[in-house]
DNA sequence: GGCATCAATTGATTTAGATCAATCGCACGG
DNA sequence: CCGTGCGATTGATCTAAATCAATTGATGCC
């Protein structure tokens, strides 16, 4: 449904202005996986005096809208955003699910439009780079250079095995793979890979799996009953990850 | 099927060394969509200088392999290649299909393994760009790494569209975008975008499409039995381009 | 604390596409 | 010119997931 999308404003004036001090690119624990990384303190300085930290997004409050001017490139501090294109039906399509250390809106330097809807899964914080700073910053900076076409061509990969997944039609083999695929991403980030709270709902999981929000429950019940995970809404655990990973890994032909 | 990857020796040996007279980027038909696209002459001259073309690929003969080391970008100049992946039970899984002046093997700029297979579809010419002497070029040339952003970000939202066919269920809907996809892409190269010969067979259709190669074949014959296409084997025309577009663009629902 | 609301689960039925199985037709080699 | 073989088509059946329809459970609000 499109409700979010005309029923809640853009994010828009910023709190705070310029990184303040306390909360620079270089304390951030995420800044390994973040634009910066590789950047020596002093060109690191110069990037950070683009960066604004703006107020937290409220769950459901958009980040960027579809059509509107692309001008910032966004990094994710903390909470998800979800990304989706509405198709002509007037369906959500989720395209994308963003956890803190992601950077999205990458459009915003080559295009002038976004091409998709971000919002808030969650109460999130996040740093803006503006598109023309960064444009200007990037020629200066090899490693800024080379870490931008690292974090385009992961996303590349990441929709490519999306599609992989898409092409394989068993249900509960996607269910499996999109929790694995969290579990990955969030052990990257040292947090808990076999307990995690969702912060999307069955219906976001089914558009992002091109299944319907009846069968991702189905789904969810059924390798709750045969042990490999435990369910409670958005509450899961992971119980036997290897089998998971098995199942998605190798054939489920036997 | 594996056959292909194991069968057939990679692309190795060049026979032509460096760019020669009369075959230069500044000639070529397809320079509007290529990396050197924006460059001026000087600059254009010094990517000239890394470009190496090769000789022509044969029908099912391997651009490069998964696994293997990623050491140079590739420039499709004419014919055609499809890039594809293996999935665990030893399928083929179709990602992609690369028409003249498409660039792939990107990866190898940051990566440096190739991820998934190349493979030429029919008799292929293509422009060899090594790694190395590109990510040297990138820096220093600022409509070089525009270009660059703009391909890896065209190629990111082609994937995206992919996901977003394959989410929506219905066969003959995931035929007929596959067709007007080519159509445009046809019509971008002033090639006629309403009769084609399709270089791929039904299998890699399917592949790609996330069906079985029946009910791709089936597609076709509906399509034409409604009047929307002529389809003769690979032969296709395309007769109500303006019926096909609205069947995928506008919904099914009546 | 109880009721309203919405998300999630579970059940019954339908259906699109997969799967299994013949042909068909065209290109190629003898 | 006629087989041979592979790609494509067509047909019959089966099945996983969509759809339709309750029911249950959680969350927040009065």
């Amino acid at each position: 449904m499109i409700q979010n999308a005309v029923g809640t404003p853009v994010s828009r004036v910023p709190e705070g202005g310029r990184a303040r001090a306390g909360v620079t690119c270089g304390d951030c624990g995420l800044l390994a996986m973040c634009l910066p990384h590789g950047l020596d303190r002093k060109a690191r300085e110069s990037f950070e005096q683009c960066v604004r930290r703006r107020r937290p997004l409220q769950r459901g409050e958009m980040l960027y809208v579809a059509g509107r001017p692309a001008h910032s490139v966004y990094a994710l501090r903390c909470g998800s955003i979800k990304s989706f294109v509405v198709d002509p039906e007037g369906e959500e399509v989720v395209q994308a699910f963003y956890l803190p250390g992601e950077v999205l809106g990458l459009e915003g330097l080559v295009g002038d439009r976004h091409d998709h809807f971000a919002v808030a899964l969650e109460p999130t914080l996040y740093c803006e780079i503006p598109a023309h700073a960064l444009a200007e910053l990037v020629p200066r900076h090899l490693p800024l250079q080379r870490q931008l076409m690292r974090i385009v061509n992961r996303q590349l990969g990441e929709s490519r095995r999306q599609s992989f997944i898409y092409s394989r039609r068993e249900a509960r083999l996607r269910l499996a793979t999109f929790l694995l695929e969290l579990a990955r991403r969030r052990a990257a980030r040292r947090l808990s890979s076999t307990r995690f709270r969702l912060s999307m709902d069955r219906r976001d999981i089914a558009s992002y799996l091109g299944l319907t929000l009846e069968t991702v429950s189905r789904g969810f019940s059924r390798l709750q009953s045969e042990g490999l995970i435990e369910s409670r809404g958005k509450a899961i655990t992971l119980l036997q990850p290897r089998s998971l990973a098995a199942l998605c890994g190798v054939g489920d032909h036997e």
